[in-house]
Order: C-alpha cells, then structure tokens, then sequence
DNA sequence: CCCCAGGCGTCCA
DNA sequence: TGGACGCATGGG
C-alpha cells in the first residue's frame, strides 16, 4: 500500500488529530521528553503538577533543582533521568535568548543540535522539529515501526533512518501532513495495533483487500 | 504475577 | 554497528 494512501484512509476514518498536546512550545518539548517510554497519561498527571508549580517555562526550570523537578515528574517513570535531561533542556534554552532562535536554524543544523542533548534521540529530536519547531520532517516512533511492519507497509522497518526515509521518498513534503499524519498513526494503533489479533480486524484491513491494496 | 507505554544512554562484543 | 540492560511509574 501506498504511505499516501493509508493517510488519506487514516485522515478519513479519525478527522483531523491536531497535535501536538500543549500550550507552548517549550512546554511540548517537555512532553517529548516525559512520554519517552510512558503512556501519555501518565505524562498529564505530571504536566499538570509542573504547570502547577510554575516549573514549565525555561527560566524556572532551569532554576529548580533535579530534586524538585523530579517530585513533580515522577508519574513519569525514570524521574530521576528525565528531571536531569529536563533541567539540561531549560538551561540550554536559557543560553539562547529563545526558542525561536534554536527553531529559526535549518532543519539538519536544527536536528543536530537537538541530538545533542543528553535525552534527546531521534524521535523526540523529530518530534519537537515537527510539533514546535513546525519543519517538515516525518517522525518514527514505535507505533509507526509495528503499522508498517503488520500491515505490511515496506520492509524498512528496522531502522530508524531507512523507515524515516521510505515516508520522506513517498509523501509529499509538508509539516501539516506529517503532523497529521504521525498523530493518526499513534490514534490508531492505540485501538487497534495492541494484540496481534487485533490486527486481523482492523479496517485497514477490509479496506485494503477490498481494493487490492494488499 | 505478567506485559506494556508516543526512548535514550551506556557498555560490550 | 548492534544487541542487552537500567531507568520506574501506572494501568490492564
């Protein structure tokens, strides 16, 4: 099947996601680090306290200490790290007068940058390109390697870069469409790709034997 | 009790 | 270069 097919009966079948979750981009890119092997919902919870205490804009996070951050963060998972990883991310952001001046560099210079810092690999790298940064770059997570491998969309499923660039190769470039599309992807597969079974009764499936598309 | 969740850094062959 | 392992909470 077609990468532009299955979006277009992704986009049909859920609407228009709108991601990503946050208010601010900085605030997103926390999210980014925090969901790192985490459920979302777990990630709330400690947004919420972060925002409760103030600690979601780089200068106060910068200022708090590992200890206090990890307290708030510690529905997360790994507090300890992440407290660590979050407060290196506030004093980096700190150096620069703002985001905008990270985000306003070209997106290769941006993601080396990104790749950087201590905690930030290539899907939370990507993520924050595409949902604070808003560059065109199709991000991989672990939803996206079991949909292409289960339906299956492509053997280059193993590695991060050669799945990034099966998509970059086979869509068409556009920030709208690769934030769409990577939210639809994790809005389905959080209902369908779960249990092997399941896949059997996905509407993918149907749709895609129906018009010969497997 | 088990496994999983919108990964990453480190270590070791 | 790639595979194992630690990190850790909350939900099913």
């Amino acid at each position: 099947m077609q990468p532009t097919k299955l979006f277009e009966l992704l986009l049909k079948y859920y609407g228009e996601q709108g991601w990503w979750p946050s208010k601010t981009s900085f605030e997103m890119m926390v999210g980014a680090i925090l969901t790192q092997n985490t459920s979302w919902k777990n990630v709330e919870k400690s947004i919420n306290e972060m925002r409760k205490q103030g600690l979601l804009k780089p200068i106060t996070l910068a200022e708090a200490s590992t200890k206090t951050i990890a307290a708030a963060i510690k529905s997360s998972g790994y507090y300890n790290q992440k407290a660590e990883r979050l407060k290196l991310l506030a004093e980096h952001t700190q150096k620069y007068s703002s985001l905008q001046k990270i985000f306003s560099k070209p997106l290769p210079e941006l993601r080396k940058e990104l790749l950087s810092l201590k905690g930030i690999g290539p899907e939370t790298a990507d993520s924050i390109i595409l949902y604070a940064a808003k560059k065109p770059i199709f991000v991989i997570d672990a939803y996206t390697k079991r949909l292409a491998e289960r339906l299956p969309l492509t053997k280059e499923f193993q590695d991060y870069n050669a799945l990034q660039d099966f998509f970059h190769k086979n869509t068409p470039k556009s920030t709208q469409a690769y934030n769409e599309y990577h939210a639809l992807i994790v809005k389905h597969c959080k209902e369908y790709c779960k249990k092997k079974p399941l896949c059997s009764e996905c509407f993918l499936r149907k749709d895609c034997s129906r018009q010969g598309l497997l």
